[in-house]
DNA sequence: CTTCGCTAGGTTTTT
DNA sequence: CCTAGCGAAG
């Protein structure tokens, strides 16, 4: 350990904050620390509390201790945020008003209790939409405002009306025995100013805090942690004021920035040593960093070496910028690199379509993070809401999403009028399905289906009680003939008959390893993260998006899209604030990489099916030239021609945080506002092309936008696919010269591409049009001529390959 | 009450 | 381009 990592280790007591640069060690730091505390003696197990921001961190973090010291990490709390609040609200429920079996409410739950509430206050068709009242209110949260503060905030119609919704979304949440994510922050606030020998419990008990990535906390973490510290001041927090990303969450970058000025007597330690990248890597990420104003100013440093430069992987469209890092990564493992040691990041989730589809042509192995997530799919959704139903009986959300899943013809109207009696009669639903007499005037069928609903939550219910989660479940499964329900959908149906297979699987697990029943297993599902799904065990490359992979490492990092607009984003590109957040990222991004890092971009991206320019990012002008690589890229886009991006970018964008006597070159002087010019369009750029193709791009036919409709490019199509597969270690792709003349053997599904014109025994000729692999099945939308676009299973459909 | 077909809007990022 | 969500018809 170096001495600034050992002088944080040992300063034990007293507010310590340490500024812990991108790979510097944070993780060792904070385990040493806690392993220090106890082989001292200065504290026992239980009187410490770290908390991360995801389960991953925190599971390494218990991990690592335990190699540390011996076996007493149980007794420790360790966790995310929202799982320790929410395991101490548990706790304190009754304090609150509500019981401990509440309900964890996520997103999704939320829309609908603001549409519900829309509804209510008949603002449904009015110029507010849902999913800005959703944030509008849980900007609220973040920023520690209750509706009635909310309400005196600001003035205006729309701030009225938005006041009012979030009044009735608290009430119906607290009428429902739920909690969303943020109230997990919200409520231990509430409870400890509202009662301080509660509080007192926990300041006692916890002697030592520790957080992970304080950065990203935001005000009611801030203040809840500021509750428990109090007393003993015994507060360390580490950060890295240049990996804040979660602005947009409400994460408030002045909890570190001002964090020696709300403790006094707060000790500093900066770690700047880094041991996980390369000289090159470091610089690259600093160059665009150090632009931001609002920070502290500091320069990482290794003795890693200078390492290899960075090279700049430049596509045609997403799908050669996809082509042309499988060649890199296929590279990489004949020379012995293992899969397990790349990751592609990316800024958006919608760009790993292109990104997958690549790894699928050319055999590779990957795993995406993120994107929909298991435990948010439809079927599973379904399951868990019946689940929670049990558990939580008020639960209004999940009421609704199951008492007609499966159809069982109880619709909107008998559902509004069963809840108007029950609501007359001071009633929960599920009380007011059981009493018989009320349900008289709804009509002829709808009482008893409601009855007959009702009697099945009860059977459920009692068998919760004396079962096993499991047990439950299949009865559940079995009762509502969900399966076939499902089944009953067609082909897309096995795939989530599968989804279910898997969720049981996973409640099995639970049920194996945990004492904490159905109730625990929601909880934990509530809790996930993307990350928190990654397996990086197996061998596979793996996607995800710069947010996801905060906290990670990988030998071999290719940032890609690094378009401006995409990367930066484009929604950002006119606030300093957001532009500063952009850079952050990209920091993030870069500082992943250990040995090697690729920066990508595509000259033309499809975006909503339409094709989009793309203008290198403003990131790679900050790049200093000596540490990126054209060698390859630089025969079309040599230096003479670098001075064009910016031209191109300066008419149509101004940098505000470029300083003074640093003007960029090529461009209008930034800090003096450049006008927003929409016309001219950026000069074309001749050969401004494509990195390592053999092949030369200029030369290439330009993709076809609609494969479906491309007959008379078919030539150019194939041309294409013939570039698109020349890496696959599998095979050539061989046209067909003449389709009609000859029957093309059945396809490998790993020969499918987009684009490829195929014929299907019954259904007749089609055209590709994308592959999808989730669950390791390979599934294929084909258009065709005769029955339009089809979802079929690769492996089944006996899909031919025509010219 | 359900089903079908159309359209508008969505892609920032997530506990 | 894709899909969720809406309105109209059965």
């Amino acid at each position: 350990m170096n001495p600034a990592q050992q002088a944080a280790v040992q300063a034990t007591d007293g507010p310590v904050l340490i500024l812990a640069g991108a790979g510097s060690g944070k993780t060792r730091v904070l385990t040493s620390r806690i392993a220090w505390l106890l082989d001292q003696r200065l504290a026992r197990p239980w009187e410490i509390l770290a908390l991360t921001f995801t389960n991953k961190a925190a599971r390494e973090m218990s991990e690592r201790i335990a190699q540390l010291v011996d076996g007493s990490v149980r007794d420790m709390w360790v966790g995310t945020f929202h799982s320790i609040f929410a395991r101490i609200l548990r706790r304190e429920a009754e304090f609150l008003g509500y019981g401990r079996n509440f309900t964890i409410y996520d997103s999704d739950d939320q829309l609908k209790v603001v549409q519900d509430c829309m509804e209510r206050l008949s603002l449904k068709n009015g110029q507010l939409n849902p999913k800005r009242v959703r944030s509008a209110i849980s900007n609220a949260k973040n920023a520690m405002l209750d509706p009635d503060t909310f309400a005196t905030s600001d003035s205006g119609f729309i701030h009225e009306k938005l006041s009012d919704i979030y009044r009735d979304y608290a009430i119906q949440l607290k009428q429902s025995n739920a909690m969303d994510f943020d109230d997990l922050l919200l409520k231990p606030i509430d409870l400890f100013r509202a009662y301080p020998e509660r509080l007192k419990v926990y300041q006692e008990r916890f002697r030592f805090l520790l957080i992970d990535e304080y950065q990203d906390t935001n005000q009611a973490q801030f203040e809840v942690a500021r509750l428990l510290a109090q007393e003993h001041a015994n507060i360390c927090v580490v950060g890295d004021d240049d990996q804040s990303i979660y602005g947009w969450r409400g994460a408030d970058l002045r909890n570190i920035l001002d964090f020696e000025r709300t403790w006094t007597g707060t000790r500093i330690f900066k770690l700047e040593q880094n041991y996980r990248s390369t000289e090159v890597i470091l610089e690259a990420a600093h160059a665009v960093v150090s632009r931001n104003q609002s920070r502290h100013p500091k320069r990482l440093w290794t003795q890693n070496g200078r390492g290899e430069l960075i090279p700049l992987l430049v596509g045609e469209d997403e799908s050669l910028e996809a082509a042309l890092i499988c060649r890199r990564i296929l590279e990489h493992r004949e020379q012995g690199g293992s899969l397990r040691d790349v990751a592609l990041l990316y800024r958006t989730n919608a760009q790993s379509r292109a990104l997958e589809e690549a790894f699928m042509r050319h055999g590779l192995r990957y795993q995406i993070v993120g994107g929909t997530r298991f435990y948010e799919r439809r079927e599973i959704k379904d399951l868990l809401a019946y689940l929670r139903l049990l558990v939580n009986s008020q639960d209004t959300v999940s009421l609704l999403r199951v008492i007609n899943t499966p159809r069982r013809g109880i619709g909107d109207a008998t559902i509004a009028q069963a809840r108007a009696i029950f609501q007359r009669e001071g009633l929960s639903f599920l009380d007011g399905v059981e009493r018989f007499e009320l349900l008289a005037e709804l009509g002829r069928g709808a009482p008893g289906r409601l009855v007959e609903f009702g009697k099945l939550i009860h059977d459920l219910r009692s068998l919760m009680d004396s079962g096993k989660p499991t047990e439950v479940l299949e009865l559940l499964l079995e009762q509502t003939r969900y399966i076939e329900h499902l089944e009953a959908e067609g082909p897309e149906g096995k795939a989530r008959v599968e989804n279910v297979r898997e969720l049981q699987a996973a409640l099995q697990h639970y049920e194996e390893n945990s004492e904490l029943g159905l109730a625990g297993f929601l909880e934990e599902v509530a809790l996930v993260a993307d990350v928190d799904g990654w397996d990086d065990k197996e061998d596979h490359v793996t996607l995800m998006t710069v947010h996801s992979a905060k906290g990670l490492e990988f030998p071999v990092v290719f940032v890609t899209g690094l378009e401006e607009g995409l990367f930066p984003l484009a929604g950002a590109l006119d606030d300093p604030l957001q532009l500063e957040e952009e850079r952050r990222l990209f920091y993030v991004a870069a500082t992943r990489a250990m040995r090697r890092l690729f920066l990508c971009f595509a000259r033309m991206r499809r975006r909503y099916g339409q094709a989009g320019g793309g203008m290198p990012s403003s990131f790679l002008d900050m790049i200093p030239e000596e540490l990126l690589d054209r060698s390859q890229a630089g025969r079309l886009l040599g230096s003479g021609l670098r001075g064009s991006w910016r031209d191109a970018q300066a008419s149509w964008q101004s940098d505000p945080h470029t300083k003074p006597g640093e003007p960029v070159r090529g461009g209008t002087p930034s800090w003096k506002p450049a006008p927003r010019v929409t016309s001219p369009p950026p000069p074309a750029r001749p050969g401004f092309a494509g990195g390592e193709l053999e092949l030369d791009p200029a030369e290439l036919p330009p993709p076809s936008r609609k494969p479906a409709r491309a007959d008379s490019k078919l030539g150019a199509d194939r041309e294409r696919a013939a570039l698109l597969n020349q890496y696959s270690p599998f095979r050539k792709a061989e046209p067909v010269r003449d389709p009609s003349s000859q029957l093309a053997e059945i396809a490998d599904p790993a020969d499918l591409f987009p684009g490829a014109k195929v014929l299907h025994e019954t259904l007749g000729k089609g055209v590709i049009i994308h592959l999808t692999g989730f669950g390791g099945e390979t599934r294929v939308s084909v258009r065709f001529e005769s029955v339009g676009v089809k979802k079929l299973v690769a492996r089944l459909a006996k899909l031919r390959l025509i010219g």
